[in-house]
DNA sequence: TCCCGATGTTTACGTCGTAAAGACAGGAAG
DNA sequence: CTTCCTGTCTTTACGACGTAAACATCGGGA
């Protein structure tokens, strides 16, 4: 779409926003090869640099993912946002849009969800990763305390909706990109929408 | 435990049962590393053999990992099982039973779990692993036919009843093991045991 | 103007997966 | 009993990778 940072081999010996382009490279390469397939010295090339050149930039090959994993976790939460927002003013329609959101996100970037959750690559204590991380997981917390009336995190009733919901809406978000969802699924697209639906529907708290 | 395969660099230039071996030392790699830091090299020096003593026993890296999946396959199911047998005989409990021993399985094998379900290093459609993990698959469905008193895969709601089971399971099951439960977890282990048949509890059809 | 730090490149080292060729053992055929 | 033949293990070799260190190039402030 945006993102033709790369080929022409650039006139100027520095690259200008090398940063960028690395993590618009690794995106590239993570989606193409896999987290397994993924290489530091294949983003380079595909940036159009030395091998080396990356190092001036992360720390080393976990730093990279870690940065690439915190926008992944900022693009989770406006996947949430963006479908509470389309959703009917109602707290149980806006649970479940939340929900179905987070889904959203790991079907439509199945590389990213998976650097996210599904490897131990990123450093889970980044401050940017937690932070986006945190804000994601307190629109869940959030919508969860629009159906009780109250915060969820307070008592053990309410942290058992919040692992509830969220084990439900990780696990089918994980199956699915996994592909293990198959049989179960709706062979048509269009039934896809309300089966979602329906399937986050079981998990309303309450 | 009992794994001692190992150490004693061995007096007898055929080692006798090298493909058993390599197996064991594989887990307490892959244990020890973790699936990113899992190594062919690591595991043959552990078997104490040269590097290139387990091509006569697995094509390449993959094909050890998938052996190693199919064996904790077999181990989730059994998990399952024996959660089950020390069931209550009646349908419910023996449905929770079902979840809470895929759930054990995840957190008495991290590493094992990981590779089955967060790893697509095995090769998912082997057909060993294909078999065991069928097995552990259709354990659940039994268990909610049980309930329905139908097949579950015979209809839509049926399917999602399982699709919604198996997703409230395996997302509790993975992020417990990722470690992001944590806030969410009685902190006393006492409490646990209750608390994750609570959880299972939330998804029981009907 | 000079020079210094940030950014890229080259070179180098050790590890990894995999393939090919050589060493060794034990059983089948003669 | 001797001779191979085949399966098992070792050695050697190759290219790719991650990382570090030394070197080149530029732009901006003293």
């Amino acid at each position: 779409m945006t993102g033709d940072t790369t080929h022409p081999p650039r006139t100027t010996y520095h690259h200008g926003d090398l940063r960028r382009a690395l993590l618009v490279a690794a995106e590239a390469e993570l989606i193409e090869r896999g987290i397994e397939g993924f290489t530091l010295r294949g983003v380079a090339r595909r940036a159009g640099v030395s091998h080396a050149a990356p190092a001036h930039h992360f720390k080393d090959t976990a730093a990279m993912l870690t940065a690439l994993a915190a926008t992944a976790a900022q693009r989770l939460k406006a996947a949430m946002s963006r479908r509470r927002e389309a959703a009917p003013d109602d707290p149980r329609s806006r649970f479940v849009a939340s929900g179905t959101g987070y889904i959203d996100f790991a079907l439509e970037n199945p590389a990213l969800f998976t650097l996210l959750f599904g490897s131990g690559r990123p450093d889970s204590d980044d401050p940017d990763l937690v932070r986006h991380a945190g804000a994601a997981f307190a629109d869940l917390v959030e919508a969860i305390a629009a159906i009780s009336g109250k915060d969820p995190l307070a008592d053990a009733e309410g942290r058992l909706d919040v692992a509830a919901a969220w084990s439900l809406v990780h696990g089918a978000a994980s199956l699915l990109v996994a592909g293990r969802m198959k049989p179960l699924r709706p062979a048509a697209d269009a039934d896809r929408e309300a089966w979602l639906q329906r399937l986050v529907g079981r998990i309303v708290p309450g």
